[in-house]
DNA sequence: ATTATTATCTGACCTAAGTCAGCGACATGA
DNA sequence: TCATGTCGCTGACTTAGGTCAGATAATAAT
């Protein structure tokens, strides 16, 4: 059924390097070297400072200066002082700049059409893209918090409810289930995670404080047990088994004890077989059902902070 | 459901560039400049001649007499006439040259393993990576002659049965089927073709001689149609949709018409409507059923050659 | 046999990329 | 205010990679 795996990754190394190096040329293209062409297109995408492009390029500050020179010296861009601190430059874009910007990116956004165009599946061809680019960069998947409502929390939500749909055997109605307020999920009452891999995003999980207020400022007086839960723990097919849900799970914890949460809960299905097994093995403990929405069928709480054994 | 899908490219290349320089990186973590070491590797992959590996790697004939030098000098490789023709060249690795050779390959076994052991289905992992490498390289795709007995058509041919076993609904056994003798599908009275993608087979087809000796010095005397038949036509599924069938048919279509056949025929199943469609849109004529083969329901002929308009 | 072609080699040259030490302007904490 | 550190700039240098015009020798074509 197999050909050699290894001899297979070559392939796939040379298709790749091929495809990258066909790349670099196209950035030559327009007749400007590629380190020029990578801070200008740094910038373009909305780096300002000179000390953060070097960062993100790995430039030296010697080879970065040159850059900047040859680049104000085509007109493309200007440099100026940061206002803050004389010592720091800030780089914008011209007017021609922008133009050269757009151009290079119209440049590789034709490169992908045509590469999708040759492809009679592309929605099969950018499942594998995804699925590649997930392993390859999961060093570089950044766990980020951000509003409930911002556009990469709703893209993921939305992925959420329809696998819950195609999951559930009757299907699934985000108005029939207790769909958590936004306010509840923003810090300091709880909060929302976002899993991102180049700004794509991958995986969420939200922490939903209970009606009570949470604020850390109450953390002395606290009798009793402060309870919050977890909502809409969520991952991208394509980022499956790279242990994204575990570290999702780890840092809404932490939070949740940061913001003085004792006492989390968590309903769940029994049709999303890997987050009960994942729960199960982090240290959650069934309990009986604690509300009555119609989808969850299995509920679970873990004690956390720093004193677990206070009962 | 769809995430901007030049968002998701973006992210790909940058995942893959960033793999990709690290594996430069790893190239030169032997103390060698990138060019050294890639044209220690083409050797060490069985490339002898120095105009072959120069074609390969695509570099200059300057560029690539310093490369040798400087490989020479290191005492890895040692360069020699051609018997045949002493203006070409033949390099080969000497001990240590191979002793290199393999620390390299070893050291990208490694990064392989270390890849494919971070996911839970490796794969599913490979079949994603097969399909963007079909995409990306679908232009390095070449259509090779081979014995049908050879490992590439052998894997070919195991794949083309599994999947016809998948198909039809009472499944597939070969040894059921007409399994033609690899002797008619060899020159002169016939011939079989892989589509390699950097070594990996995609895809097949062979051409079968009838049992009457099909040699191109009975050309002239031909009165009667000379026969043949078109079997085990194959493509992966990671290269489907890429146009490699059509490839191989027009391929073995003019192969046939150079070893002097003008009637082709060719049994197919309606389980296989692409196979089907493909037929008709490209000269193919539906006939009645030509032999006893359970399998088929499907028969097809065309005429091919200089004058088809011969009946 | 003569001519054209091909494969490789050599020397001269070029660019891109990167490293390093030191300089000047500025910022900051004691 | 003064020592110390930071940021960006400059000049000098190195390496890798690549181009180009012959030179040389062998081969193929006429």
């Amino acid at each position: 059924m197999t050909h050699d795996p290894i001899a297979r990754l070559r392939r796939f190394n040379r298709a790749v390097t091929t495809e990258v190096g066909a790349l670099d040329h196209s950035f030559l293209g327009r007749g400007r070297p590629l380190g020029a062409a990578r801070v200008l297109n740094a910038i373009g995408q909305g780096f300002t400072e000179v000390s953060e492009i070097r960062d993100y390029l790995g430039l030296d500050s010697g080879l970065m200066s040159r850059l900047l020179r040859s680049l104000e010296g085509e007109g493309l861009l200007t440099t100026t002082p940061d206002e803050a601190d004389a010592r720091r430059r800030i780089a914008r874009l011209t007017e021609a700049g922008q133009a050269e910007f757009t151009a290079y990116e119209s440049l590789s956004d034709s490169r992908a059409e045509a590469l999708f165009s040759r492809h009679p599946k592309p929605q099969a061809l950018l499942a594998a893209m995804d699925l590649v680019a997930s392993v390859l960069g999961r060093d570089r998947i950044l766990i980020t918090e951000q509003d409930p409502r911002c556009q990469a929390a709703v893209f993921c939500l939305g992925e959420y409810y329809s696998e819950l749909a195609r999951r559930f055997e009757r299907g699934f109605d985000v108005s029939l289930s207790c769909d958590p307020d936004a306010a509840d999920m923003i810090r300091p009452r709880g909060v929302f995670l976002v899993a991102l891999s180049d700004g794509l995003p991958l995986g969420c999980v939200g922490l939903k404080g209970s009606g009570a207020s949470a604020d850390p400022m109450d953390l002395d007086q606290a009798d009793s047990p402060r309870k919050a839960e977890i909502k809409r723990l969520w991952v991208s097919p394509a980022a499956r088994g790279l242990g994204l849900a575990r570290d999702l799970m780890t840092r809404v914890e932490e939070i949740a004890c940061d913001l003085g949460y004792t006492h989390l809960r968590l309903d769940t299905n029994s049709a999303l077989p890997e987050a009960v097994n994942l729960y199960r093995a982090s240290g959650w403990v069934e309990i009986d059902r604690f509300n009555d929405d119609p989808y969850p069928d299995f509920f679970f709480e873990k004690k956390i902070g720093r004193s677990p054994g206070v009962s």
